[in-house]
DNA sequence: TAGGGCTCGACCTCAAAGTT
DNA sequence: AACTTTGAGGTCGAGCCCTA
């Protein structure tokens, strides 16, 4: 599995559970049993290359339907067909709709890197922070089994005992992500040193699997929609951004100054004494989007023929890191070139 | 080619350990 | 004490291969 394959499937899953799916979400999309196409499914079997959630029971959704409605575990709340954890409420449709409402918060936080609220929600975590992972813009490391987190945190200092959170090894563990591996192969890096031999042995077998499953036809359809979803998700994250530039800079700037994609310039900013080129990426890390802008940037400037100062602004969502910031003063040192990076959160 | 045996994944149950 | 989390393990059925 390539990282542009694990990129691919995600996307895949994002493209088919959007914010409105989520919304439109009824209990037997979100968990039912037989039904390939839940949320749940998604979540925990589709997307398991990318981090595997396995082992716990269904309970890890907070509601479940069981399999034989007569046998109904005394730990949990009853419905007919669905148990539930007891904090979500007394029947199906009242559960469900906390729990919906949970992951709707789990999303915008993951999305905004409030990483720390997620702790708070009620869900377990395995499930959760698979959920959170998903929608973070590939900025959590997917390992998601507490003991291999514990691990991991104890390795990269943090004490660990019943006052730390998931969410404080996450952000360790992001920290020290080297900026030019992707969270997939810092994931394996990471699990091949922490996780116990067992769990090496079933990502070994998960590898194997895939390995045989990409002759067949199974695999081929995920990949070829893998690039129309793709570009899907960037292209909105890419307007997204865009657009909040934009209004951002009519705002300080006022409008008749900002002017959007001439010449394929993503936004062009006029001043008396000087223009600004502002090139627009979706990447998750602030050196990725350098990487992918400068080129085009430094064409753009060069092509115009204005004679006033020329700088350029590669423009992305979130700020950057000690690692970009390390990035961008050897490439402002090197090229000599009046060029920023700016974040825009959207 | 029917059917027995086997493996594997999916789903589920149980109970111990941990938490509040 | 009551509840939640978690690992271990059980059951079921689909799919595969082998053999009669």
């Amino acid at each position: 599995m390539t990282n542009i394959e694990l990129n691919g499937l995600l996307n895949e899953f994002l493209t088919r559970w959007q914010i409105e799916d989520i919304r439109n979400m009824k209990l037997n999309d979100y968990v039912g049993t037989g039904n390939r196409d839940t949320f749940c499914q998604w979540v925990e079997t589709k997307t398991r290359i990318l981090g595997s959630i396995k082992g716990m029971t269904s309970i890890k959704f907070g509601i479940y339907e069981r399999k034989k409605p007569n046998k109904k575990p005394k730990n949990y709340a009853n419905g007919k067909k669905h148990s539930w954890l007891r904090a979500y409420g007394n029947n199906e449709n009242e559960v469900f709709e906390n729990i919906k409402s949970d992951i709707l918060q789990i999303i915008k936080y993951s999305e905004n890197g409030n990483f720390n609220k997620i702790d708070d929600i009620l869900l377990p975590d395995l499930f959760k922070w698979k959920v959170a992972f998903l929608y973070s813009n590939e900025r959590l490391i997917p390992i998601f089994k507490r003991d291999v987190l514990f691990s991991i945190g104890k390795h990269f200092g943090l004490t660990i005992n019943r006052q730390i959170t998931i969410s404080q090894i996450h952000e360790k563990m992001i920290l020290y992500k080297p900026f030019n591996k992707s969270v997939y192969d810092f994931m394996f890096e990471l699990y091949e040193r922490f996780g116990k031999g067992e769990d090496k042995l079933e990502i070994e077998k998960e590898k194997n699997i895939r390995k045989r499953k990409g002759t067949t036809k199974r695999n081929t359809k995920p990949q070829i929609r893998t690039t129309s979803s793709t570009s899907f998700i960037v292209e909105q994250k890419h307007n997204k951004i865009q657009e909040a530039l934009k209004e951002k800079l009519s705002t300080k700037y006022g409008e008749e100054n900002v002017i959007l994609e001439e010449n394929y310039v993503d936004v062009k900013l006029l001043q008396p004494d000087y223009i600004g080129f502002y090139e627009v990426k979706s990447s998750s890390y602030a050196s990725q989007c350098i990487r992918e802008a400068l080129g085009q940037v430094l064409q753009y400037s060069f092509c115009d023929t204005d004679t006033r100062k020329k700088k350029i602004i590669v423009v992305g969502q979130y700020p950057a890191n000690d690692q970009d910031l390390g990035y961008i003063n050897y490439i402002k040192e090197k090229l000599n070139l009046d060029f920023e990076y700016l974040n825009i959160s959207i």
